[in-house]
DNA sequence: GGGGGGTGGTTCAAATTAAAACAACTACCC
DNA sequence: GGGTAGTTGTTTTAATTTGAACCACCCCCC
């Protein structure tokens, strides 16, 4: 095994950065969407999938890589958003095993109020802090850091 | 109520970068401590915190807030170590109510055998796919950002 | 020197999460 | 056709997380 290779003083503080703008960005989301919307920030973001989806909605392990999590976590959500009438589960022609998600009207309401105060949040803890050049070399750094472990680190 | 200002294409982007890439990285690095360190990630960072600390350790309070988690689930979390003997816990001269953790020996040994594997990883899912500018950008901005949060965002 | 009001940490209850085991089904190769 | 490996989604189990309630205790001002 090489030696170590630590990080020196500008990568240290990227990644210490990093972790701590998202432990601070994802409480602050999560606070303001169960506050003023009652849902949880992985269900709001199931829903958003769901919207994008269209009326066919998507398939349960579609749509548990898409959101990274795992397959049991989203049966569990998806379960909870259904109890309440956001989401109703369907079934997929040709494949018995597979079970679908789809919006409902409830659920397509539902998200259309919780969207304006979510975005708001999203500017104010992230986006309307950055000028235009560090909004543009976040994205397609994190992209490609997404990119790759979407590839790769599967 | 102001009408909503949405996000644009390229606000767009960078949000869902900074999403995707953090539950990756994060996810990534969460597998990689389990596996060859044995330790969650909050709890490696737990261990990070005190030994920058020293010998005085931190208080349990201070320690909740550095590490941006809860009081109760510190709490939880410094048990998890102490029974595992890589943490003791300490009284406060002055303040009775007041806890101390501080690594002990074990701890910081299990710190010195994670932090490689740790390193590594990091550099591998987020750092080494980075140039300099965009290192920089990034520790510059998600510093702001973190800042701002942190003052602001209690 | 005696309250209030706030702090510090733990306990408790409830929600969420992931991993592993599972059951049913599909796909493919010979 | 038949068997085997891989998928799909759920269930189960255990770990973790948070907020609220709580109890002691500190600080200060009267």
């Amino acid at each position: 095994m090489a030696k170590t290779r630590w990080l020196d003083e500008q990568e240290m503080a990227a990644w210490t950065a990093f972790l701590e703008a998202s432990h601070r960005v994802f409480r602050s989301v999560e606070q303001q969407l169960k506050e003023e919307a009652g849902l949880s920030h992985p269900q709001y973001e199931i829903l958003v999938k769901l919207a994008a989806a269209g009326g066919a909605g998507l398939r349960m392990t579609e749509l548990a890589e898409s959101l990274i999590t795992s397959k049991s976590g989203l049966t569990y959500q998806i379960g909870r958003l259904e109890e309440r009438g956001l989401v109703v589960r369907g079934e997929v022609p040709g494949d018995i095993r597979g079970v679908t998600a789809r919006l409902t009207d409830v659920g397509a309401a539902a998200l259309r109020a919780a969207a304006p105060g979510h975005v708001a949040r999203v500017r104010e803890v992230l986006i309307d802090g950055l000028d235009r050049h560090q909004l543009t070399v976040l994205a397609e750094a994190l992209g490609e850091v997404s990119d790759r472990l979407r590839e790769h680190g599967a």
